[in-house]
DNA sequence: CCTGATGCGTC
DNA sequence: GTCGGAC
DNA sequence: GTCCGACGACGCATCAGG
């Protein structure tokens, strides 16, 4: 597809505020792409260049852009700055010099453009923002104003068109709820847009299945703060606490020893920074599993929990020997989405509590969230505040027979907390004794 | 080496 | 993480 | 209710330049 026919939709998408008429253009763009690029199509429409779990990043942004654009049209870094703050958006800019200049272009492709950028987003080391920004003029020089506006907008990061993954899987269903479903579940096990409009292309969904060293995409909790509503919502729930840590996804395949770490946003974290999880395939007790848990800080004595800003010193990449002895981790395992080959996804919660029980060695550096099994409101308010005084985060709530939902879409997990904006504000250890 | 600017990612 | 707007 | 984008506090990583 040729650069300037993707800019026209991409400026019919930014005009548009319905999300089914968005929808309906994504649909149509889709269509007009072909199997080799819908991957790189998809991508840059939502401003990224691969899923988060490869961790390609620009390291390009607002700052580097202005001085983009002004090496791009030869004009004052001042020029642009207070074009910039005019104008507040550097895709405007971009456009608006590109007009003035105007700059024609050089028939590239959305393949072209996308290559460009991932050799940008390779560029590292000594020298390396210099060449970043020549890279980038130059391709800015090629390609004609409107596009100009979008390929500018996505390193900073600032495309605002209005819908991303989830609108993204509504087009590529077009109008069929049953595909919708499927192409939803094939995204959650296997979180890379680009690669499911590629297999939706080529009608092989089916094809998808969990796998250790990718990530699931996460399932997240709504808030609520009666639980007589939550009662209402979920009927017989378990309460377990909520910490205030790193929300941590552990892989482990026994057969060649391997262990990945994902974030909650599914960003793959390396194995140095928590070397304490080098020894997790002790305590688990099978050949493959995926466990979801919280990491949270315990002092050395393992007697307190520590706050969440000092947990946080522990995703640092330099000095974690040091960091290690001084804020040991624990992992508070409260889930099991796939052991042995097989997905537990659509196991009912309490279902998959019990293989997790019998799979991860409680104690030391895996710890199973203790949780109460209950259908009543005060049940849940009494263990809230008993949380509270414990110094941790609240409570999260969840149907006892809830499958694992990415997201935060119906009402599975529900999370209540205290007040807002206390986060911080916390001394730096919490006066507790370590559970587990 | 150190410092500041910039970019990024967690909650 | 929270908030508020658009649907 | 859902989806999206704007926002904030905090601290680390990386690079440029002295």
């Amino acid at each position: 597809m040729r650069l300037t026919r993707f800019a026209e939709f991409l400026e019919k998408l930014e005009k548009t505020s319905s999300r089914i008429e968005i929808t309906k253009i994504l649909t149509n763009l889709l269509n007009e792409s072909d199997q080799s690029e819908i991957d790189k199509v998809v991508y840059l429409s939502l401003g990224m260049l691969a899923p988060n779990y490869q961790g390609t990043i620009l390291n390009l942004a607002e700052k580097m852009m202005l001085r983009t654009l002004a090496y791009a049209y030869q004009k004052d870094l001042t020029e642009v700055t207070s074009l910039y703050k005019k104008e507040g958006d550097v895709g405007l800019v971009a456009q608006e010099l590109g007009e003035r200049l105007k700059v024609k272009d050089k028939n590239l492709t959305v393949t072209d453009v996308y290559e460009k950028l991932l050799a940008i987003a390779e560029d590292g080391g000594g020298g390396s923002q210099e060449r970043k920004v020549g890279k980038m003029a130059k391709l800015i020089g090629e390609i004609d104003p409107l596009s100009a506006r979008f390929i500018t907008r996505i390193p900073v990061g600032k495309l605002r068109l209005g819908f991303s993954e989830k609108t993204v899987i509504a087009a590529l269903a077009a109008q069929d709820p049953k595909l919708e479903k499927e192409i939803e579940a094939a995204y959650n096990i296997r979180p890379d847009i680009g690669y499911i409009a590629g297999l939706v292309k080529e009608n092989k969904l089916d094809t998808v299945e969990p796998e250790i060293g990718v990530p699931v995409a996460p399932m997240l909790a709504q808030r609520l703060n009666s639980t007589s509503e939550m009662v209402k919502k979920m009927g017989e729930v378990s309460v377990e606490p909520k910490f205030d840590g790193l929300r941590i996804f552990i892989h482990y395949r026994r057969k060649d020893n391997l262990i990945k770490i994902f974030t909650r946003n599914m960003n793959s974290i390396d194995i140095d920074t928590f070397p304490e999880l080098k020894e997790v395939g002790k305590f688990i007790h099978a050949d493959e599993a995926i466990l979801d848990s919280e990491a949270i800080g315990v002092d050395p004595k393992r007697e307190m929990f520590l706050d969440f800003q000092k947990t946080i010193q522990r995703r640092r990449k330099h000095d974690i020997g040091k960091t290690a002895s001084e804020i040991p981790l624990q992992f508070q395992i409260f889930d099991l989405i796939y052991i042995n080959g097989k997905s537990l996804i659509n196991e009912p919660y309490l279902k998959r509590r019990e293989i997790l029980e019998k799979t991860v060695q409680n104690g030391g550096l895996l710890r199973i969230d203790e949780n109460v099994i209950t259908d009543n409101p005060d049940v849940i308010k009494d263990l809230h505040q008993k949380y509270l005084k414990m110094g941790l985060e609240g409570v999260v709530v969840k149907r006892a027979n809830g499958t694992y939902v990415s997201g935060r879409t119906g009402w599975n997990w529900v999370k209540m907390k205290e007040v807002e904006g206390t986060r911080g504000k916390l001394s730096d250890t919490i006066d507790c004794v370590v559970m587990g």
